[in-house]
DNA sequence: CCATCTTTGTGCACGCGTTCACAAAGACAT
DNA sequence: ATGTCTTTGTGAACGCGTGCACAAAGATGG
């Protein structure tokens, strides 16, 4: 998962799953895909599939919620909607600041899927003089400096950082004082927030080198032999430690 | 974990628990770091909180790769960043195309995270004939039409879906038609693929209501009384759930 | 060469999440 | 009403992942 939880360990909210909470995005939107199809009710076994889950585990999921279905039919498509939606807590609206207008944050600005589920922007923010007063998405960019004055003004509870990776600790910082709670970061960089503050991460080339492994893991299956050397003997050879230029070519290191 | 395998029951990939590889890259790139300052050894200890996890979790997913350090010292850093880089594939190149140049998909055709990784973009790609030919971060967009060709051309097995979710399935259809094993899909849908591809997906407004769910748990707990009323009388209720603003009316519908 | 001190590597236990499989619940027809 | 048929909701078993706690390994100093 491209996806992590930073702290606490997998506390069980209110008795849902962390597991289930993550999926109930998933269900909300094929349900909201059902609904926009007028379809009236639909069964754990469609909307798994629909889902791209197991159907048994679905059923699991939305026990956690209560009782929602009728047996011999299935669910109500809209009475489902709402309760999910309920429950995420996207039936209120958050105001959401995103700090960083590279590339990703003016995607960020431009992503359709917030505004449709609760999420309304309060701000975008760079410390880009060049950029202030710029519009992007139809909001203008404010400066870093006026970031504490938003946070509070708007009750901003969660904030999206969209900066380089030697920023972001420093945006988050300033962030939390002002009092958010949230945070979903897209920099490269483990966060540090104190207790009660929830992080959420985002980082694309994660998912990527992810991807690599298994790809190579397919391709090694067919020619199984080369250098897939034993590890083990690795140990004894242990280089001088030279390191070449920043952003390393191969160390000439060879285990064996 | 915005993150989220989609197929196949977490396989254990020569003896690499799915868990563990996730972690690989944090550790990389804490270690590119650790490299980049020119410090040459590190303990498990100062390893695991600069990537924010666990220190026994750590030695455990490192003891999957061999046994690679010393006791008493800790690890060599350029060895272990070989070593990392070698298991994710890394000391490869990896060719990469990008589908859909709208701006998550130009955000990404500029992420420096990929290049510095070992992948490289072999193509950006756009069905939109305003866009073709055009640079996006040095690079030209080619339509449509050519990505069968580009893909066999060039060899790549990881495709980049950066389209509108209508767009998503067809294709991710011509991609894994044309050869690509492993897509990274961004466009908020469920991609059905053959056995033997890899997906994974990354959906930025499900991170969001995850840290919404959290976030209205906190608000809860110090009101903890008014409408979190215990989900089983819900069912008798079943209130008309008035719910504002556009998109779409709340559901007085009554299943039962 | 021996003693001490640091840090790894891992056996073990525990808890969460997943899946199976089935009984209970309700719809629907007769 | 009664029986059949569909689909939910969940008890129970299993497997993976996590974290503790410690023995083994090796470095370092005398």
């Amino acid at each position: 998962m491209a996806t992590g939880r930073t702290h606490r360990p997998a506390t069980r909210s209110r008795g849902i799953p962390e597991a289930t909470v993550a999926r109930l995005p998933l269900y909300l939107r094929a349900l909201t895909a059902l609904s926009e199809r007028s379809v009236p009710t639909v069964s754990s076994e469609e909307l798994a599939a629909a889902a791209g889950v197991n159907s048994a585990k679905l059923r699991k999921d939305f026990s956690y919620l209560g009782s929602y279905g009728t047996r011999g039919v299935g669910y109500d498509v809209e009475y489902l909607v709402y309760q999910i939606s309920r429950e995420l807590g996207l039936t209120q609206d958050w105001p959401v600041v995103i700090v960083g207008m590279g590339n990703l944050g003016a995607a960020l600005a431009g992503y359709g899927g917030f505004a449709s589920r609760g999420f309304r922007i309060a701000a975008l923010i760079d410390a880009d003089v060049q950029l202030t007063g710029r519009l992007i998405a139809g909001l203008p960019v404010r400066h870093a400096d006026e970031l504490e004055g938003i946070v509070e003004d708007n009750q901003v509870s969660i904030g999206v950082i969209t900066t380089p990776a030697g920023a972001a600790q420093e945006v988050c910082d300033r962030l939390v004082a002002a009092g958010v709670t949230s945070i979903l970061n897209f920099a490269p960089t483990v966060l540090t927030v104190p207790d009660g503050v929830d992080v959420r991460k985002v980082d694309l080339s994660i998912e990527l080198q992810i991807l690599a492994f298994h790809e190579q893991r397919k391709a090694g299956e067919e020619l199984e032999s080369s250098l897939t050397a034993p590890p083990v003997a690795a140990k004894a050879v242990r280089d001088g430690g030279r390191r070449p230029g920043p952003d390393g070519d191969v160390p000439a290191v060879m285990p064996a």
